[in-house]
DNA sequence: ATCATATTGTTCTCCTTGTCACAATATAAA
DNA sequence: TTTATATTGTGACAAGGAGAACAATATGAT
């Protein structure tokens, strides 16, 4: 059920390129084949999802994408933090692409005194302030990027605050409490899965993608 | 198939720290909560690898830790090019922890004048010099970091120039030549999908992970 | 030495998810 | 209008992996 949900911002990353290039309509298999899917899987996705098209002409762009925003409505109205503004936390936290979903990183966290910055776009504070900005800005989703040893206490410190999901890139398995949840992003793991598709003889059959 | 691969980086991991405290033998199921998956999981893993423990005392760590890197010897002895040195791209080359597995950034490309730095620790050049440090460093995989619009020209210079696995970072789908391989980091997808997690009324079960 | 028990190795079942197939149907052409 | 056809929507099917269960067995205790 996840894979869905994920693949509709994938698909709306292609609808909108197509409805920038002036189309109107799509097939299943034209936003398959953007997409990186097969039309059996956009046509289910599609019908799972209520959204519908026409027994002949595909789908209408503006209108599915209209149904992508009203289902993905209440899950993007959530505002994010962001805890370890290093080399990779910095580099997320000036991404401008995550807002176009409308999740937008409202502060980020570091406990380096250096790394503090008040009235960067996103601010930088000190972990301190974490349960205030938390609570005032309602914020339910939270980013770690801080060292695999301080990532542990790091989600204790966020579920205590109330925070409900997590994205963890650290490359360690954390616990967490009933009712949050926790998604890893494993970079190791992906560069290492990636060395292992090319050490395979080149005549080998895929099944890959991500 | 790749799954279990990419979860021999995690049990590396774990096995690690566990070393490094002292421990010497693991249970299929303390090992599978300090990486996170199930003991069952972790016992199909090693079995279809060949990974054998006893019958009563577990696994010894050092001679897992030995099994795999064996396993991902010819895996791991890979070079890696980055391409794109902006935000998420220096992050990445930066980032000391490739190398633990082995699989070390060798240099970085970038169009940006602005970026070029012949001296850095892996330098980053320009993309005229692909094809020559290509060949001369035997590159066979390579991490697009570019914006979304060049990413498919980039592949398709790297496929040229003999590169046989990519991680693309950048959210569009890529169209890749029979035996080179794409694998996708699709960070909007995975802050969407802990964002639908945290959605979730809060007695919902739990299902997540990765 | 014998026995009790913890833990592996493997088989079997179940569940999820993608693929296939095809009937339903809207559109365009004649 | 009638017919041909492209494309959806969905039901059945298959593959794969995770989880459960259990027999095999090595270890430690008595
Ligand atoms: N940089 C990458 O490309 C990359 C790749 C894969 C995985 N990772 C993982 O991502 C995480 C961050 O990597 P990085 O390269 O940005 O590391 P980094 O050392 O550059 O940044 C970590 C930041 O976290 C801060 N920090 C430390 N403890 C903290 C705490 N308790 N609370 C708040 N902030 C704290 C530090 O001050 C630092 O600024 C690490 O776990 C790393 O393993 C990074
Ligand atoms: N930064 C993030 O946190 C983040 C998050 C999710 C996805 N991404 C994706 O990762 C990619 C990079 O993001 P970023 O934030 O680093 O962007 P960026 O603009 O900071 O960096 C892109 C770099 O690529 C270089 N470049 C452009 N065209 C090139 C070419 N043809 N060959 C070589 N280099 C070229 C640019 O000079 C620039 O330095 C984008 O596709 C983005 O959508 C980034």
């Amino acid at each position: 059920m996840i894979d869905r949900i994920q693949r509709l911002t994938a698909y709306r990353r292609s609808l909108e390129r197509l409805k920038a290039a002036g189309i109107l309509r799509v097939t299943s298999g034209l936003l398959a084949e953007a997409s990186g899917t097969s039309a059996s899987v956009v046509r289910k996705d599609f019908s799972v999802f209520g959204l519908q098209g026409k027994r002949r002409g595909g789908y209408g762009i503006s209108e599915v994408l209209e149904g992508i925003s009203t289902i993905l409505e209440g899950v993007s109205r959530q505002g994010v933090v962001l805890v370890g503004c290093g080399n990779l936390g910095q580099a997320l936290l000036r991404y401008a692409g995550f807002s176009g979903d409308g999740l937008a990183i409202t502060a980020g966290f570091d406990t380096d005194p250096a790394r503090i910055n008040r009235r960067g776009k996103p601010p930088i504070l000190p972990p301190g302030e974490m349960s205030r900005v938390i609570s005032e800005t309602g914020a339910t989703i939270a980013i770690i990027a801080v060292p695999d040893f301080a990532a542990q206490e790091t989600l204790n410190r966020l579920a205590e605050l109330g925070i409900r999901g997590i994205l963890n890139f650290a490359p360690v398995h954390l616990h967490a409490p009933a009712g949050t949840h926790v998604r890893n992003v494993n970079l190791e793991m992906e560069l290492e899965g990636v060395a292992w598709l090319a050490s395979l003889p080149a005549g080998a059959p895929d099944k890959e993608d991500a």
